[in-house]
DNA sequence: CATGAATGAGTGTTCATTCAT
DNA sequence: GATGAATGAACACTCATTCAT
């Protein structure tokens, strides 16, 4: 890694920051260390304080790069065969270690003690309900779906009974019977009848 | 606190796990310290080690305390009006202090560092379960459901689609939106007509 | 045990001093608690404070308790028959408990720490000395000695000795080992000639 | 301390090492904290941790070092004029400083809790008795020593009385006494008959 | 730019001691 | 006299952060 590369500095940040993603995510940010952050890439604890201030400004930048690479796995997903495009996605996302398709989780758990990790999920969730939103509205006009009134709700219910399903695998439930009640699950809002208020 | 009362030692421990279950909910595990817990009910460090041997220990009463709570929040939501059971499930429950109704989504972070409260959440899980399973089955009985075949599979549906609301809620998700997205989930949920596998 | 006994307090510091005994010299002086000391006889540890105002002092009391036993097991072994009695001592010695025999090097341990402990160790040296001096005083006359012109100091000589036997025995020495140097040697210093200054 | 020394980690252990031991000595393993050690010698206690992964490590190398440095003053001692070989030792022992002197009595007290300290203790003590072996092995061929069968034997019972003697000064007894009382002893031993069986 | 020695505030836990009952 | 709940100062050990080199 010649240092005289213009943006060696962004090198170095995405080096650190995958790395920290990694431990994070594996461990907790309570359990992983600087020290362990750094031996991960070969260096020392002091040289992450060259590109990050704290140690807390580590895991938020790491939450953002993770949120970013689901999104875009999401994309992706929705990007092929419209109509097995939700499917598609969590049988993905079971796939994944354990670190990547759980992150979220241990991230939730630091919802409360910083705002700046807040924002980050926060504004995750509502891009997630985004391009969610935009999807289901292209199955709508393919008539996969029924009439419901708005895109958005019926993307956050999706999102919502994704999100559960997730934990019932944490809490033990096997890939195979989460990807079979995600599908009923997910056939079942798509298909519902307009709600009368 | 008079320290003649036949039970003080109980009492002290609700204390102490209430205490503990506070502010483990706003600040994480890792970040409550037994000092905290303990100046936080006006008592010292030593004091809680007369209750509990270990700050671990302490956690796993506090995640079984507020499980037990939730479960009898369930259990009372599904004696009243059948007809009315899930929906006052999740009124009641929003209505409960942050700190019990997100408290397992804190302890879900720790779920890969002890085995004692994986042991807990998991427990809690299945009675949960169990509990909305024989639920479910009154419903069917009642005509209340489509004839999906297996009253357990609604149920782990029914508890996904929930702990992701309750995950939206942490998000930002108003109350209300909360509540009206569950009910009309729960309804799609309740009367999908029966798969064809 | 009646309360209105009149030496009712003796008894009950008989009693303590008599566990902590056991305990310190068996665990060490650290390692023992007053809790202990005061479950292995039934009460609680406040109740050990109305006897003694401190651990400190009841590890005095329990150390110049065990001095005393020692001394009168080292007078009984001297009043029988004269010409077997330092061999006698030993064998008697290397077969009680480890936590009798070596408390000595346990209580050694503690010298620095307390001036008390310091005076107790000291009285009790000086009172194995003039014990064996008046025994090699009387095994003078019987002939059974060398001319050695000052019993005094053939007593240090096999204190001295004595002592480093037992050193040698925490060492994994064995007791057979152990009797038979010390046999050997106490016969080399009681029949050495006269040495020239 | 220059930080650029090639083997600044060697003396840094060192200055640590010296420091506990003075310590131990003074106040026991229990009563020393490792505060007390750090501030000794100027730094903080974090910086111990960086040389020794617990206080056992560091009381175990402190221990170890102690044990050479009285090996090596065995081992000059032995070199000198032979026939004053073990009289000189004594001599240059007492004039250690007590820290390393009385070190390992403070040992003793320990060889009960800690198998580390206990092997160490056990193989100086096997040390000690093969160097002197050796050195009595020497004595003998130049007829200094009665025919006693084994000089492991007369080896063994040298150290147990040079042991006891050095527990006779930590308990008041004076160098000059100390010392004569070992010429004594050890002349004794030396020339003592071949003990009959 | 990178190091790694050093820090210091922090952690959970222990335990001799006190005192209201 | 005895209890046992409570204390508080101590402990070994950790770790994010700093800074001279």
């Amino acid at each position: 890694m010649p240092k005289v590369v213009p943006d060696y500095r962004n090198q170095a940040r995405e080096t650190i920051t995958e790395s920290a993603s990694k431990l994070i995510f594996k461990s907790g940010f309570q359990d992983t260390g600087m020290d362990e952050i750094a031996r991960n890439i070969g260096v020392t604890k002091g040289t992450l304080y060259l590109y990050f201030p704290s140690k807390a400004a580590l895991l938020a930048e790491a939450c953002r790069r993770n949120m970013t690479i689901l999104e875009s796995t999401m994309q992706k997903a929705f990007d092929g065969d419209i109509s097995k495009g939700i499917e598609n996605f969590i049988v993905n996302e079971l796939s994944l270690p354990d670190y990547v398709k759980f992150h979220w989780i241990v991230a939730m758990a630091e919802i409360n003690k910083s705002p700046e990790i807040k924002k980050i999920l926060v504004e995750s969730y509502d891009g997630y309900v985004s391009i969610l939103t935009s999807f289901i509205s292209k199955l709508k006009k393919l008539g996969l779906v029924s009439n419901s009134p708005d895109p958005e709700i019926v993307a956050k219910k999706l999102i919502a009974f994704h999100n559960g399903i997730l934990l019932s695998v944490m809490l033990g439930e096997s890939a195979e019977n989460a990807i079979s009640l995600f599908r009923e699950g997910v056939s079942a809002i798509l298909q519902a009848p307009t709600p009368k208020p």
